[in-house]
DNA sequence: ATATACTGTGTATTATCTACACTAAGTAAT
DNA sequence: ATTACTTAGTGTAGATAATACACAGTATAT
């Protein structure tokens, strides 16, 4: 072992999507940046790893410093390396992607000053972003959009207890198109990864529909043996 | 714009797990590593990435260098970053896969001295391999089982002209099950991405079966529109 | 009482999935 | 030419899932 590392100054870093759904609308994470490059403009949560810290681990670290957020799951979903997609040298980033549950209003705020502020905005409303951000978030919409077509991860946006209506809207959103009602409803209950509550929903000024809550033990059962090709 | 990347001695890596069909089995390609660390040992086709290329042409760059081949198409899978996977320091390495086709033997002959040699090695009789590389073996192995078993992609491993047994039995090695003759041939030719050929097979002590061909404009169109949802 | 707005439900049609076994065709040996 | 051998090639019935489609029921508001 003598071959010593060549010392570039490559780094790499971390962005992270973060899908929320609240007031009916698909939603993800923004930082207002408070430092050079682009500063004052809108990115997504995004940071330098340090040399001793896991690409997982970043992610966590980052997306808390930068938000607020903490014990969020996240899973990687590629990696960008064009050699110029950061004007101050060669940055590779390895980009992450959350769908969480908006808890009421969970209070973001930026632990480092690196933010001036980390807000939510409507996926259809999104401003310009910095550096290859745009391009980032579209390939991450894309991983959601796909995945949600064979496995029913959408539960987790939505709150501890929906409507089967409220899952069907989201789904409408994400998929971008309207689905048969009573298709949906039959092959969600299918699933058998519902449960239904003995509760209404509230405050609405019509009949109120049925409440009905995620069942992660059946869902993991369920799509531990997924993806089969059949006999 | 003042401030400055930090000057980390980091850098990054691509690793390449090529499959390849041959004989009846699944191999992937190695190369006996001509440099420490790990020297001598057995090794996934991987390099450091320049400072000036993109992670994508670094990926044919390097494939080609230590193994001579060349305009090989391949799709990046999964970032690796554990800190200690090298034990010189901080190399986050991006993981690409391809499946490709032997025709013959492509000779392998690296083109630097890093290498000593590049080398078919079936799957089920791997060698132990540097770094991290059985782990991202693994995830590589498990991305192609997972795309399989929704797009026809094993033809790309396969001579221009194949048997439909030829396919299936691809299949079932890759699958790791045995599949119904019937129900497999029907699936396959209902694709419609098959071009029946008015040869057949030679050289076999036995009735000899007919061969197919694929057919690339027919795939193209068919994968543009999956993944849905339906109404 | 009435208007409003959304909830909740069934069926027929079609397509896809699965399980399952024998005859036909070519080659090799005698 | 006969025979033995080995793989090619084929169909059907039952089960499950996907799709298309419309209206009565119930809570609320006035």
């Amino acid at each position: 072992m003598e071959t010593i590392l060549p010392k570039f100054d490559s780094v790499f870093s971390i962005d992270c999507v973060i899908f929320g759904f609240d007031e009916g609308e698909l939603k993800i994470l923004l930082i207002e940046r408070n430092e050079e490059p682009f500063k004052d403009w809108w990115a997504l949560p995004g940071y330098l790893v340090e040399q001793d810290e896991s690409l997982d681990y970043a992610a966590e670290r980052i997306l808390y410093e930068l938000t607020g957020l903490r014990d969020i799951y996240m899973d990687q979903f590629y990696t960008f390396g064009d050699v110029n997609r950061h004007p101050q040298g060669r940055v590779v980033t390895v980009a992450y992607y959350a769908m969480i549950r908006l808890n009421g209003s969970k209070d973001l705020k930026p632990v480092t000053n690196y933010a001036r502020k980390a807000v939510w905005i409507p996926v259809n409303d999104l401003p310009n972003l910095a550096f290859d951000h745009g391009k980032i978030f579209g390939r991450g919409f894309e991983k959601i959009r796909n995945k949600i077509s064979y496995q029913p991860i959408a539960f987790e946006l939505l709150p501890e207890k929906f409507t089967l209506t409220q899952l069907q809207h989201l789904y409408e959103i994400i998929l971008n198109k309207k689905l048969d009602k009573r298709n949906f409803r039959k092959k969600m209950l299918n699933y058998g990864i519902l449960k239904e509550l003995d509760e209404k929903q509230k405050g609405v000024s019509y009949r109120a529909a049925k409440l009905y809550k995620f069942d992660k033990r059946k869902y993991a059962r369920l799509f531990q043996k997924e993806l089969s090709f059949g006999k």
